[in-house]
DNA sequence: TTCCATGCAAACACTTTGCACCGTG
DNA sequence: CACGGTGCAAAGTGTTTGCATGGAA
């Protein structure tokens, strides 16, 4: 929470139970909708409005706290950024998400870089897919 | 199109002006939202409805003839299939998309594959980050 | 002639905005 | 006590659905 504070100072921003509220419920939830945050804030204490929770959200994202990536072809899922910086699996079958660190793509990023000018951003990169247990997708229809 | 009919009639689906249209239409602008296929196709015959669009492009991604993608947090856009398998890099500054072969990604989808169990697609990925032209982003923030 | 496909309008899901009031700094 | 933040309600996007009609096979 400390952190916070200190954030908010830095941007001129002020300190409200809210946004502390909102972003303990991304730490503590890992990955989840606006919906979602909005649902386990109100588990701990009392109703906050589901535009509080938007605004809330990409002020956090701005100062750095929180990072959202789509999981899926609906709502964006946020997450904390304490947790080190990570990208997503989702399995378009049985819909589990795996977090994976960037060291897998060094390589790829290298050479995005050298050979198309690109610097991609590992932290909300989604790739869907099939994880082995749901291997077999459906044969034509 | 004599694909279309082709497949069309492998799943027991009939041929019609408007899946023609559409996909034509997908065709011609590479990348493009379900808005942006129905301007185009008002611009060459007459009125089709956007709900048609929807579930259009919906059957023709079924039939293979074309993909998805989400290149902006608003609208997935639509491109066909008979341009070779692809990925998508969007410079979050200038919008500009960079089409990028699969090849390039080759030992990180064996990586996945065998120390996560996940089949990732390819061709529905897209990698956000800058382009060097708009390289500097904000410090902090 | 049979159903699949379409058009239309209403319903939906998610997000943003205007405005008056509230509370932090 | 000034001004940024919040709640509320309404409006905005983008997408889906129910139903009657139209047209491909």
């Amino acid at each position: 929470m400390s952190d916070l504070s200190e954030r908010l100072r830095e941007h001129g921003l002020r300190r409200t139970p809210q946004r502390e509220l909102i972003l303990a419920a991304v730490d503590r939830l890992g990955h989840a909708t606006p919906d979602e945050v909005l649902a386990e804030v109100r588990t701990r204490s009392e109703a906050i409005n589901i535009s509080t929770v938007y605004r809330t959200l990409e002020t956090l994202e701005e100062l750095g706290l929180v990072r959202h990536a789509h999981l899926s072809d609906r709502a964006p899922t946020y997450h904390s950024v304490v947790d080190h910086e990570h990208f997503h699996l989702v399995c378009r079958n049985c819909h589990r998400i795996v977090s994976v660190g960037p060291d897998v793509l060094a390589d790829v990023l290298a050479r995005l870089r050298d050979e198309h000018g690109f610097v991609a951003d590992v932290g909300h990169l989604t790739m869907f897919g099939r994880c082995v247990e749901c291997a077999e997708p459906e044969e034509e229809t």
